[in-house]
DNA sequence: ATTAATTTTTAGCTTAGTCTAAATTTTAAT
DNA sequence: ATTAAAATTTAGACTAAGCTAAAAATTAAT
């Protein structure tokens, strides 16, 4: 079956929908896609003839296991070209999405295994977000927010919610990056902002970036 | 100005057939890219209404200026990532050009000049054909074909004008590639056919493998 | 339970890129 | 110089992907 780049990126976004509500609706395609809910229907339909959706009208609609399998495939290819970008071209963190937005769509099964292997099969992309291996095999790890880390539990920062160029800004300013472990000092009612512990100094985090952070501990 | 895929795989194989004929007819442009004349015609007006093409009706055409430097731009983006494809991912050099063929369209400036640095600036790719530079300058080398090397000159492969499986294979097989040093030993009348000094062994090339290899050598 | 607001779908248009068949122009052959 | 063949363009149609405006269905509010 031939998929086209705009059927790619319509199962890329519902994908990625799904993983917050089981059934996705018209217009959150459209405004993810940037697109209207009219042609939103019009892509579901085809798809749901091509049985990539299970769809019933008005009810909204969710992959089906060889649509979830596609999707998988494309954020693959997509995350993997993140990471080429990033550590072996040294573009910024915050840059790469748009490229690999493009490139996700190359889709030679040979291309993408060798380009694995050669970055030594990573398991997470720039933005900590997990790369399906070569059967879409596709890791969940027990991650919270930073917000709900309790005090004084150690932990490691391990995906941010955000790429963009502002905040990749200010976590660089603040020594913080993918793998920094931290442990939460003071959480303030004011404003909701927190300090952390990083290496040997204590930042302040505001809540808005305390919300786009992820972190992971043991026990 | 925006270029849709489909333009630039026009303008690229106008690029190549202006090698050969400054003037390019259509059927030759059609015959290329396996579309109809017809469709050739369509193309030719939007291009020549976009000013990237110099077009009269029954006449054929050529590139502007403007046309010329983006197929340049489109020729550069296949060759960087043709020898990034062999150099770094080891796939085969008659695996390549058809993966290429979709990567040339990504266009990110930033992305192909990091990319470049990457490789190193290479200047020829897997075929042995110059890359462009990133302003667009193009090398041409003073080669002739290895059917045309005259007796007792040392040459150096240094392009093949065909990149399938079974010239690779061939190629192998008698140990030649680019850049392997060689010298015509004796020249048959009878097929054609020419036998080679490479390293201390004497290999026999058909005629249809020497018109299909390209040498350079000095003075 | 009606009415109002929101969401989704349908109907009808548009553009890019392709095609076939027919008409036209150019080139080649008598 | 005519005629025949080949190349090119035009005309008209199709598909994919999008849009706007109107209709229909669902959900929320009185
Ligand atoms: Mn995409
Ligand atoms: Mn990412
Ligand atoms: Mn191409
Ligand atoms: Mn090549």
């Amino acid at each position: 079956m031939n998929i086209s780049n705009s059927e790619e990126n319509y199962l890329k976004t519902i994908f990625h929908l799904q993983a917050d509500t089981e059934k996705v609706n018209t217009n959150a395609v459209a405004e993810k896609l940037n697109t209207r809910p009219a042609s939103v229907t019009d892509m579901m339909k085809k798809l749901s003839a091509k049985k990539l959706l299970d769809y019933q009208p008005y009810k909204g609609f969710s992959l089906s296991g060889e649509g979830r399998k596609i999707a998988l495939g494309i954020v693959r290819r997509h995350r993997l070209w993140e990471y080429f970008l990033v550590e072996k071209l040294h573009l910024g963190w915050d840059e790469v999405h748009e490229i690999a937005e493009e490139l996700e769509h190359v889709s030679s099964k040979r291309l993408i295994d060798k380009l694995d292997e050669y970055l030594g099969f990573p398991k997470f992309d720039p933005h900590g977000d997990p790369i399906p291996d070569s059967k879409g095999k596709l890791r969940r790890s027990n991650e919270i927010l930073l917000l709900q880390l309790p005090l004084h539990q150690r932990a490691e920062v391990c995906r941010v919610g955000n790429q963009s160029a502002e905040m990749l800004e200010l976590l660089q300013h603040k020594n913080i990056r993918i793998g920094t472990k931290l442990e939460v000092k003071n959480n303030f009612h004011f404003d909701g902002s927190i300090e952390v512990k990083v290496k040997n100094t204590t930042v302040s985090i505001s809540e808005q970036l305390a919300k786009n952070i992820f972190v992971t501990y043991e026990s």
